[in-house]
DNA sequence: AGTTGTCAAGAACGGTGTTCTCGTTTGCGT
DNA sequence: ACGCAAACGAGAACACCGTTCTTGACAACT
């Protein structure tokens, strides 16, 4: 889909490996120096080229450049995330295993974002220009979140829809606040469900934009025994309990 | 502190009120177009200005400028909260209506927040610079955990520390992560209380960035209710419930 | 082999933050 | 009341930036 067929000629295939090419130099720069400080020029400079106006016949603008880098921090934020999540896999194990593979993801996307901070905060940082997210992005930004519900449903089928303990009722208003997300899934979801996974995914960036932002310096000592604690708790607030 | 004596000579007085009133245009021109396009030239020509290189007899530097527009924001935040916080006393009420304080104050950060919502990515997006957080912005920018941290112990307080129910207990690890802030609280205070009001602040500011970056486009159709649901159950989770 | 399209180069335009210099204005101390 | 020193706005200048357009060279397909 994306590459309608084999790169037949040279010229194509010295095309697509070149815009590669513009990518890694940019996504080094990014990694640098931050979104705010990545320059045409200084990626033409970096790539040998005498003038940024060559990256034009690559990339129709900045903001486009930009664009791809997005689509490849969430591709490669949604491959560490699946990557921790198959390796945990849980059989047909107790109930207690899918808190801890919970745990293991998170532990995945944290990992991958303090490696790559500044993509980080690319794609869940503040939008830089209006926001132009082309619907190229959203199959790769919905991995994550379908991989969390999938994850919660694995709970869910050890031992049917457990009764909500202390939770409050959903109101009609909240249930209908899905509907679009709920018309894309199985038609016998249960939207407690649904509402536990967008909250453990929302909790989940929430605290890692926060200690990659700042948020959290000067309060707490040790950030990864903080986070792992976190997790595991909201996991259990979830119905991710033993 | 923050001034030193009354502005006695009509210098003084002309500065300090230019300054506000070039932060009120900076500020206009934030909520217009965003963070990025700020510019010091266009700031001046707002104010008549025919240079902008006048404005650096009032702010060293265009982040300089930015760093006053966050800590205004943080006390602008925190200003909505409080009054949200006050407007919903308890007095000797029944511990539900701690739930409630709780949705309210969820509720006024997010109408601040969808009423400046640039302001609100220049203050919990991705950091401009190389981060820079002056100690004066420290002071701002908690008072919005206290407040959160004085209504889960407005909870603590009716029934005494109540047994963790459901949560998995604290390891030593993530204790000991909370030093620094347990150094600055009462000494009795419970480290599950303080886990459980920052897991309340991350979650709420988690599920804001959320939406005012755009990530629940397409998935939620009524943010409002939805928000209310999630703050709710939230709240419940983290030990508020009736 | 000739034509067509792709390519890098370079100049140019309007914009930016920042620095420096230059008269002017203002307030304070004498 | 006067003079000096500090603060002020204006303006030019520097080094960047994204973007557009034109020009000339090279490669590929017919």
């Amino acid at each position: 889909m994306s590459t309608p067929q084999k790169p037949r000629t040279a010229r194509e295939r010295a095309r697509i490996e070149f815009t590669a090419e513009i990518k890694a130099v940019a996504r080094r720069q990014l990694a640098e120096s931050g979104a705010a400080a990545l320059s045409l020029r200084a990626v033409a400079r970096d790539l040998g080229l005498a003038s940024a106006s060559a990256l034009y016949r690559y990339f129709p603008s900045r903001d486009a450049l930009l664009t791809a880098l997005i689509l490849d921090g969430y591709t490669s934020l949604s491959d560490a995330a699946e990557a921790a999540y198959a390796a945990l896999d849980v059989a047909e194990a107790e109930p207690a295993d899918v808190l801890e593979r919970w745990v293991g993801v998170c532990h995945a996307v944290r990992d991958w974002a303090l490696a790559h901070p500044h993509e980080y905060a690319l794609i869940y940082g503040s939008p830089v220009p209006g926001y132009a997210a082309p619907q190229d992005t959203v199959a790769q930004a919905t991995r994550l979140p379908y991989l969390i519900g999938a994850l919660f449903s694995d709970r869910l089928g050890k031992d049917g829809n457990r009764p909500s303990d202390t939770r409050p009722a959903m109101p009609d208003d909240a249930r209908q606040s899905l509907a679009p997300l709920l018309a894309g899934l199985p038609p016998d979801t249960p939207a407690d469900l649904v509402m536990s996974s967008l909250m453990g995914w929302t909790y989940l960036l929430g605290a890692l934009s926060f200690e990659l932002f700042g948020h959290r310096r000067e309060i707490i000592a040790d950030p990864r025994a903080f986070f792992d604690h976190e997790a595991r708790r909201l996991g259990a607030a979830l119905g991710l309990a033993t």
